[in-house]
DNA sequence: TTATATTGTATATTTTTTATACAATAATTT
DNA sequence: AAATTATTGTATAAAAAATATACAATATAA
């Protein structure tokens, strides 16, 4: 998980967020936000679900960010409108995606004071319901891996068997058997073998492979 | 599918729909419209996605359907303000549920000049993007059936295995063979057998069934 | 009592999943 | 250059699940 801590005194981390334009698509947003907060962009985001109970509210957050921030937001006209505003109900649309790490230099903005990658054992205090967010996400990408493998920038272009089975295991949470995994994953038939790759490895090498370019003429 | 048809001139068919109150949950929203517009009420709703295009407004149906009742609607002051409010980008949270037609009265409201059960082969000529939004509906919920069918009121308090048998060739539009669709559902676990339900029918009593009242203490 | 339609269960067959064995091979070491 | 090592690709065996088939049981009507 891709998490910014805020840059206020004390240890608030929240899901990259933010409001949906007049004129934009929710999906746009959902883009939008991301690129702004994370650098990332040009990737397959999902949406999986909407947040918008009554009590929805910041209140809780902000008023503890407000007590240890004092002084900062004293400075900047932070008035009772304001405040009412942001303790409203929010309405939060979900989205997730999933993106290889090392691929992806994170920018944190002048809203973050730092932007790291958390594994889900060892997740931060999140703000609101964001570790729920981020457990219903993770739900949800598990029942649907298979049809999703491709659409994720998970992969580089080109990839082994190897690095398809690390990415089922870190997302599924087992184990696979290696034999019986390879098999599986070509009955998918979604994948076509290129030549080898030389790493230099004292062993066999292995093949490559890339997602078929889809039938997209087809119809 | 249960689809009103608006109490206007011209042929309007849309999804029962409304607004989310200030101090109303999301889900609470859902099963007020749902109750308002059909009289259906405690059943189990399910959010499928959210539909939020930049472009997704009520002008082209509205101007329609101001053209055909131009008369009726000067009496009332529907006045600009009020046209270009309605015209903005709208925000929907789809959900669905199913219901034992035979168990259900719809109800039509005054907005409604009637409410039908139309097939989903015969489905009306909807407004705006209804008939995409029960497309995706229906695809969420095939793919969902097995984790939802004891959740949705698809079933009367005690059934035959014959009765599930139909819901699922219903929903999945496709046959089953009954030997192994009865082992199929047994497998699962979910159900418990009661005594047989003698129909008067010339040929062998099915037992009847009721979902098991499930592990609601267990933890 | 016999006939009819449908149900419940057993079992055979096929397919899929999982486990195991082993040869192939790209470098490294001897 | 041959032996060694670590890993890969493929074949196949074993187990499990899904599907097809057979048939006895039974509630009523004829």
């Amino acid at each position: 998980m891709l998490i910014p801590k805020l840059n206020f005194k004390g240890d608030f981390w929240a899901l990259p967020s933010g409001f949906v334009g007049q004129n934009e698509d929710i999906d746009q947003a959902a883009e939008r936000i991301l690129r702004e907060r994370t650098g990332i962009q040009d990737i397959y985001l999902e949406q999986f679900r909407v947040f918008g109970k009554a009590d929805r509210s910041n209140k809780a957050f902000l008023d503890e960010l407000i007590g240890l921030n004092a002084a900062q937001l004293a400075v900047k006209n932070t008035d009772q409108q304001e405040y009412d505003w942001f303790t409203k109900r929010f309405i939060s649309v979900g989205y997730y995606a999933l993106v290889d790490i090392n691929r992806v230099v994170p920018q944190k903005t002048d809203l973050d004071e730092s932007i790291e990658w958390y594994s889900l054992q060892t997740l931060p205090r999140m703000i609101m319901d964001h570790a729920d967010i981020i457990a219903e996400a993770l739900t949800t990408l598990q029942s649907h891996l298979d049809e999703k493998i491709n659409a994720f920038n998970l992969l580089p272009e080109t990839f082994t068997m190897k690095e398809v089975q690390e990415v089922y295991e870190a997302v599924l949470g087992k184990t696979f058997v290696r034999t019986n995994f390879q098999k599986m994953i070509l009955n998918l038939g979604v994948l076509e073998r290129l030549e080898k790759k030389f790493t230099g490895a004292a062993n066999k090498a292995p093949y490559l492979y890339q997602f078929k370019k889809q039938l997209l003429f087809a119809f």
